[in-house]
DNA sequence: ATTCAATTTCGATAATTCTAGAAATATAGT
DNA sequence: ACTATATTTCTAGAATTATCGAAATTGAAT
């Protein structure tokens, strides 16, 4: 049984590459720590110290990945970090490794780790 | 505590980068269902079906950003995926979604969930 | 030594991606 | 309507990556 949803190699190679530029990552590791809540773009570009327009492209790419969700609050653009898609990700890279178990990402395996 | 060893950032951008080529992540699909005994470039070549040369160009990238590693046997050059390195950056990934769970490509997480 | 087989290196071209300034758009406040 | 803020879109050049044929390399076999 697939972690979420069967991902095919195609969708799989396409969030790798948009994670495997320095700048997108970094930004994807600030949108994972700030949980829910998520950030603004200005507030990651505090961060990265790129310019506007350079960030965008990026973060532009990781939405077309389905990595981040973008929601308009007043003038501002407040970014989350797409949970499913990313233990979709790791779901599909541990299978690869791991011939086939599921990620602790799992909470049934995290729960069963945890009884413990 | 670190899944295997701690990785920054930058190493990780650089493996995700060279898995998200679908040459790359097909080829290393190959080379982790074969395991151990891992697949030589030619029997890789008759897969991906794609010219020597641009093969070669791929697979020396995976071996240089440490995800496969090559051993020669006679005039075959024998490739093997680096599940440490796989582990490592799976672990990595993890930390970045799940905040600091490991996975189940722990042997200890896979005992604890198996033992139900 | 010659030949064959497996793979890499070279070299050139095509395609893609990155970067960032300038202009445009969207929203809120005055 | 005007102004300021937040962000994107446009555009173009620079840099990187992908592709693949041809030539070179490596090792095995005759």
């Amino acid at each position: 049984m697939p972690y979420i949803k069967a991902m095919d190699t195609d969708a799989a190679a396409k969030q790798l590459a948009e994670l495997g530029n320095p700048h997108r990552l970094e930004a994807f590791r600030l949108l994972v720590k700030a949980g829910e809540d998520g950030l603004t773009v200005g507030e990651i570009q505090e961060h990265l110290k790129i310019p506007g327009s350079t960030l965008s492209h990026h973060i532009s790419h990781l939405v077309w990945a389905d990595l981040v969700v973008q929601e308009r609050q007043g003038r501002a653009l407040r970014c989350r970090a797409n949970f499913a898609a990313m233990h979709a990700l790791i779901g599909f890279l541990a299978d690869e490794c791991c011939a086939g178990v599921t990620t602790s990402c799992d909470p049934a395996v995290r729960a069963k780790a945890a009884s413990n």
